[in-house]
RNA sequence: GGAGAGAUGCCGGAGUGGUUGAACGGGGCGGUCUCGAAAACCGUUGUGGGGCAUUCGCCUCACCGUGAGUUCGAAUCUCACUCUCUCCGCCA
């Protein structure tokens, strides 16, 4: 959510945002004109208000029977027209939020302009993608061969773009949940166990609702809604409240199930297991003091970094550009890890920091000291990582000529092997 | 799933239609006293919106779980919902 002193007092800001953005069908005109004319009628409403107030006390302590019920008749009327004002400007108040809660984040003046995903800008690539003496085989192969992916069975329970992992590879991707979380809190971030489904407003004050709506799994008969992302109830877990200054940062982790249903991406990545409806991820996320944002993001890209430096794969990192920037992140940085098989670079992580955009959602707030006005705080979030491509970058890089994989050291003791062979 | 009890400020807890934004106690903060501390005493202590001033600030509206309703006036009455607790049932 966006400021609304920002939309009435620097629209141009905005609209430059929405312009980079690419966003040229949101205009402010309709918000900026609602805005005048729900202050306007406030200020009737609150007039007539205290009016009421005054008189009404005055009528308590009333002895003359006739003064007091032509008090009583000439509030009845205040009242009425109270109310007519009240029914005005609630509409208005749900148009205004309506189109407000459309308006993206402003990206941060670093961020490079640019329309689309074309247009992101890769800053560094980290260590050498490996040199094979033979035809690295794609997961979707080298899985089933060894038996550790079953793509048929995971069709027959569940239909298509979901697998069901066996064995080693239900070991792998379990080692690899463990690993993580274990680095993050050996980094000095907080593990906690979320719930996997949410209220509306969780999703809501995430900024996923409504604009994200078709892209997930809703029971209707209870109102739950499944979690795209660990992030959405890590934004949640301060909601409503008032830190003090004293406690931030805060540093969680949390390892979650995310479910989406992907029909943006109908017919993109079908084959494998890069995009499920179903995958596993390990989110870091921050609620800290503005001032120190932007040095609390860097390092959580670096504790992302340290991940895939662990498992000894080569990556690199992608900053976006505004275009491709999501809905309510002011920077975002991609991790994508090179995949021998796919032969492509697979985005494992997306490092955000939001500003105070969710934190004005969420209602999340801070005091300096006793006494002090409440201010918002920043919240970042990043994937430390989503697990189904991590999986596919061990399998592709750490395979063999002879179909086996190598287990990556920091991960044996998880597993139980060094090496994954046909089972 | 059934029966009952409850939801008030940082916490505990009063308050059943009018001058209550809210008694009282605790905690916090400021002060007096003290070499310092404790005790005692005094003061102070919520959030959001709007307007004026834009330098301390001032005025006003809303908020006592949430949403509707009754009323000139609601923390207080009515209805619905949510959550918490107790007991019973069921269950991994």
């Amino acid at each position: 959510m966006l400021d609304i002193n920002l939309i009435r007092n620097q629209p141009d800001v905005v609209r430059q945002s929405l312009a980079a953005r690419n966003e040229p069908a949101i205009t402010l005109d309709e918000i900026i004109a609602l805005d005048a004319q729900r202050r306007d009628i406030l200020k009737q409403s609150e007039q007539l208000r205290a009016t009421r107030n005054t008189v009404s006390k005055d009528i308590g302590r009333m002895k003359d029977a006739a003064e007091r019920a032509a008090k009583i008749a000439e509030m009845r009327a205040v009242g009425d027209q109270i109310d007519a004002l009240e029914t005005e400007l609630k509409k208005i108040e749900a148009q205004l939020d309506e189109l407000t809660a459309k308006l993206p984040n402003i990206p941060d003046p670093r961020v490079p302009v640019g329309p689309d995903e074309d247009h992101n800008v890769v800053l560094r690539t980290v260590g050498e993608p490996r040199a094979f003496d033979f035809e690295p085989k794609a997961h979707w192969d080298l899985g089933p061969a060894l038996g550790i992916i079953d793509f048929e069975r995971g069709a027959k329970l569940a239909g298509s773009r979901f697998y069901v992992l066996n064995g080693h590879g239900a070991r792998l991707q379990r080692a690899l949940i463990a690993y993580m979380l274990d680095l993050h809190h050996q980094q000095g971030y907080r593990e906690v166990y979320l719930p996997f489904m949410v209220k509306a407003q969780t999703l809501f004050a995430a900024g996923q609702l409504p604009k994200f709506r078709d892209n997930l799994y809703h029971d209707v008969e209870e109102d739950f809604w499944m979690v795209p992302t660990a992030e959405v109830p890590l934004t949640n877990l301060h909601g409503d409240e008032i830190l003090d200054a004293a406690q931030l940062p805060l540093w969680y982790c949390a390892y979650t199930p995310c479910f989406r249903r992907e029909k943006m991406s109908a017919g993109k990545d079908v084959r494998g297991i890069k995009r499920g409806h179903q995958f596993d991820k390990v989110e870091m996320y921050k609620y800290c003091l503005p001032e120190h944002s932007d040095e609390e993001y860097h390092r959580m890209l670096a504790d992302a970094e340290a991940v895939l430096q662990g498992l000894g794969l080569a990556y690199r990192v992608k900053q976006l550009c505004t275009g491709d920037l999501s809905f309510g992140m002011r920077m975002t940085y991609d991790l994508e890890v090179w995949a021998p098989g796919c032969n492509e670079w697979l985005e494992v992580s997306s490092v955000s920091n939001a500003g105070d955009f969710q934190a004005r959602r969420a209602n999340i707030k801070f005091r300096r000291e006793k006494g002090a006005k409440a201010e918002f705080v920043h919240t970042l979030n990043g994937s430390g990582l989503a697990l189904p491509r991590t999986l596919i970058a061990v399998l592709e890089n750490y395979q063999q000529a002879d179909g086996s994989v190598v287990v990556p050291q920091p991960l044996r003791a998880f597993v139980g092997a060094d090496v994954i062979r046909a089972q």
